[in-house]
DNA sequence: TTGAAAGCGATACCAT
DNA sequence: ATGGTATCGCTTTCAA
């Protein structure tokens, strides 16, 4: 049996190959007949159209790149990357996207591949992941002609086109809750200040303290690393501070604190209120359960793929910014329900 | 500018095109001289060959594909498939290969994506992780040519090449160290009974008891699904059972068993022990420690790329079966530190 | 509606 | 060591 290809199954359907391609790629003008016999000979063989040949010939690879640079370490540590992970695989596939996943774990590797990232005829565009500041890949795909957004506010310049997740306004809302509540020395345990998500949320944090009048102390504030051990230690600090809240940058962390808490037989929320951000799953289940600010994370990466798909359809200019709201899920580490 | 191609970059550096794909292909038999003018026209002028043509030329897409079918909703559930990945990833880069990656999420979506996995020209062969008995992907892979191998032990017939941790020596281990230190009414919190890992862990439960002489109840031996939820369902069981120690075939449910254990007031170690699987990272943050089986799973994703570059090389025949080994990590929820 | 033929941008064999 | 050329399997005008 010779091997299949378009000529072969247009020998075997009594046509040309050009009528195959038309009927495979559902062209209109293909004879009911003709296309019924096309599709019988292509289910009877079990043929499948050359990916490769397809992408040269049409360029056009229907494949999307998701890179994920060095802050890999959150990819174990976190469930965010495989939920955001899931939600572009499922926009992918909504749309007949193959997805390509680009991971460094070093700088050797990083180097290695951006060429990859960057090469023609590999991806039809690409998603970008990482909000730290000195990425230099970034810069690169900037200037390059590849088709891309990042999730995550992109911390360099120029009208590049991401989604984002409100990260200032969830957090204000979670510090003017607690106001509300009648805490006032409200500490924050932030993210790394070279990333955007710890510098947005930060500045939610601030910006709910000043519209209250509340004081903003540099001591309430510590910045971590998002790691559940970060959190832990954050907290330590804080309660010397004699903080009566902390308002958490991530589940991850707020675990930490609350395990911090116990340890220092701290009760919450009666001596000491937590919110966090996120809404993991694991964040229902804790002693007490979790007051946090829930992020669509699928949503996110089901935005950023169809975004992209704008941006390869319809070119870069002008950029897209999308922003998906939070939502302050309510539970008992706030005091709310005191 | 002209569009960058071999014959382009070929024009610039005074040579044919044939010149420049050995020079690129690192060839030997390019002189020095001319090898370093190409090198610099690429150099200045950014050149990148384009992925698919060269696909379609050398009959390689240097693409290896992965598949999470539909139990992905332990995707999320899990750091299993994060760390999976990163192996696999890590091993891609390694080899010069990209990852692409095939996620389902219902059935609809699975039909459709059957062809693009099995498609020629898009990988040049796939990983496949899951071991569900009924997944119909396998048979068709199977009886496909596509070259692939599975991350656990496959639940149909052939000769298939898979790469799997010791899931019965690892419990068995688990189970004969309880035995040791004195426990008798050993419960087992077990995974599906439809997957390999929960047969295989099983398995070893059952071994262990029988080698030393204890009877096994069919009462102690509980199917969960992997989750916390469930594994916290099921020690409830367990206790009622009057187990003295819980086996359990993820720490994932292990933590939900402990979970169980604090609410009805049980002590661990001293009145029930609990030993895990997995040695997730918070398996030793946990009340008391949890003693675990540590399962190499980063390395199960490089091996599963290597054996899959040796299948891809040399052919499918003999199938490769790859078993790492595991590890039991004593902390103290098993009570041999008492 | 259909077919012929010209690419798409590489690789690799065969001469030289 | 180098160049010419056929080829990979498809898409897409252009004519018929």
């Amino acid at each position: 049996m010779p091997q299949l290809t378009l000529e072969e199954i247009g020998r075997r359907a009594g046509c040309s190959r050009s009528t195959v391609s038309r009927v495979i790629n559902n062209h209109e003008s293909v004879s009911p007949s003709v296309r019924q016999r096309v599709l019988d000979v292509i289910e009877e063989t079990g043929y499948r159209p050359h990916a490769a040949a397809r992408s040269l010939a049409a360029k056009r690879t229907h494949v999307l790149g998701l890179v994920i640079p060095r802050s890999v370490q959150a990819f174990f540590a976190d469930p965010y990357f495989p939920r955001l992970i899931q939600g572009i695989a499922q926009a992918c596939n909504r749309h007949g996207y193959t997805l390509s996943l680009f991971m460094f774990h070093n700088e050797s590797e990083e180097k290695e591949l951006y060429p990859r990232v960057l090469s023609r005829g590999l991806t039809d565009g690409v998603i970008f992941s990482s909000s730290v500041q000195e990425d230099p890949l970034l810069p690169l795909l900037r200037d390059s002609d590849v088709p891309f957004v990042t999730v995550g506010r992109p911390l360099v310049e120029g009208p590049i086109s991401y989604v984002d997740v409100d990260n200032v306004v969830g957090v204000r809302n979670a510090v003017t809750h607690l106001i509300r509540h009648g805490r006032r020395r409200i500490g924050h345990i932030g993210g790394p200040a070279d990333t955007s998500v710890g510098q947005d949320r930060r500045q939610g944090y601030v910006e709910a303290l000043q519209e209250r009048g509340v004081p903003v102390r540099e001591a309430l504030i510590v910045e971590s690393d998002f790691t559940e051990t970060g959190g832990y230690l954050a907290a330590t600090r804080l309660v010397n501070e004699g903080a009566d809240a902390l308002v958490v940058a991530s589940d991850k962390m707020a675990f930490g604190a609350l395990r911090a808490l116990r340890e220092l037989g701290k009760r919450v929320p009666e001596e000491i209120a937590v919110v966090g951000f996120d809404d993991l799953e694991a964040a229902s289940l804790t002693q007490p359960p979790l007051t946090t600010v829930r992020q669509p994370i699928r949503q996110t990466g089901i935005t950023a793929v169809e975004t992209l798909l704008d941006v390869i359809d319809n070119g870069p200019q002008p950029a897209r910014r999308v922003i998906l709201p939070t939502q302050l899920v309510i539970r008992d580490s706030c005091g709310a329900r005191l």
